[in-house]
DNA sequence: GCTATTTATATCGTTCACGATGCAAAAGTA
DNA sequence: TACTTTTGCATCGTGAACGATATAAATAGC
């Protein structure tokens, strides 16, 4: 019989506490830290995925699907309908590719292009709400190849 | 007028890059860590949150629901379906606090409890799981004091 | 004691993530 | 060429996250 005694007595297993969960607290971290782009984005009638997909696309325009999932590491069942909600937004289109039918060619639309320069202060306005309420940015960009190795590490199906 | 041209030659802002992005590293790391977790979650027909809830119960069992989402920094319009979805899973009960009847009390269930013992092997199943792939284990702990600043930092209405 | 405010929880709608599955076009193979 | 497999994308269902809003109980202010 398994009792109230049971649990505070015998569970003690130091690495079943939530303090010692490095999970945790990248879930969190992350959490937090989209959640604080979220005023910027609201602005901008954006949401956090929607903005990695525009990244991608500023960075190369007129994409298949394959191409914008395998950079952000997600699955086309993810990035489908993201896609579409972003079509609908008329911040892109989703045109057949013309070699391979199969492919969808995301390209962005003026809108998308435009909103380029609404974005252009994102990266400055959010180092600076984050420095003023961590006070720490040497400690963050220290982090980035510890991320880096275990992403690479994690992620398969390249 | 804003053409192909435009994205390509002009849009060369290093900040709004993907790999540039400290907060496309954590949402994936989190993400793709919180996958390393699945094999082991699908055994025992939880997800990754429930998780986290059984967790904080392991610890101190007998909860109202403010608890336990000001432990995982989470608001109630969240805790509160994952908390119905654990109790038709029969993993707690949710019962009515008797000073104050507008809380619920979380309380683990046998099967709640009982889970703790096939929790156990989890952290060092995943530890392995991720040394193994990654080859860092140093590393990644380093960067907890980092992350707990970010998130001590970004948190608020404590 | 009576209204005003706060607190604890819940509901609703939208958007992800993601496992499972489907489907048609392309590529490979006999 | 006919057949099989793979690839690229889409759909479906479930479970989070989270903004907005609701509701009832507790507390505070008068």
């Amino acid at each position: 019989m398994v009792n109230d005694q049971m649990v505070n007595e015998f569970m003690d297993n130091e690495q079943l506490k939530l303090e010692n969960q490095l999970c945790f607290r990248l879930y969190t971290a992350a959490r937090l830290v989209t959640g604080a782009y979220q005023p910027y984005f609201a602005q901008m009638g954006i949401t956090y995925p929607q903005y990695l997909v525009l990244l991608v696309l500023w960075g190369q325009d007129k994409q298949p699907v394959c191409e914008i999932a395998n950079r952000l590491l997600l699955d086309t069942n993810t990035v489908t309908p993201l896609l579409q909600r972003m079509e609908k937004a008329g911040l892109i289109t989703r045109t057949r590719g013309k070699e391979d039918t199969r492919t969808r060619i995301v390209a962005l639309t003026d809108q998308g292009k435009a909103m380029y320069e609404q974005a252009q202060r994102i990266p400055d306005c959010l180092k600076r709400d984050i420095a003023l309420k961590t006070g720490e940015e040497e400690e963050l960009i220290q982090m980035i190849p510890t991320l880096d190795k275990l992403i690479e590490g994690l992620k398969r199906k390249q």
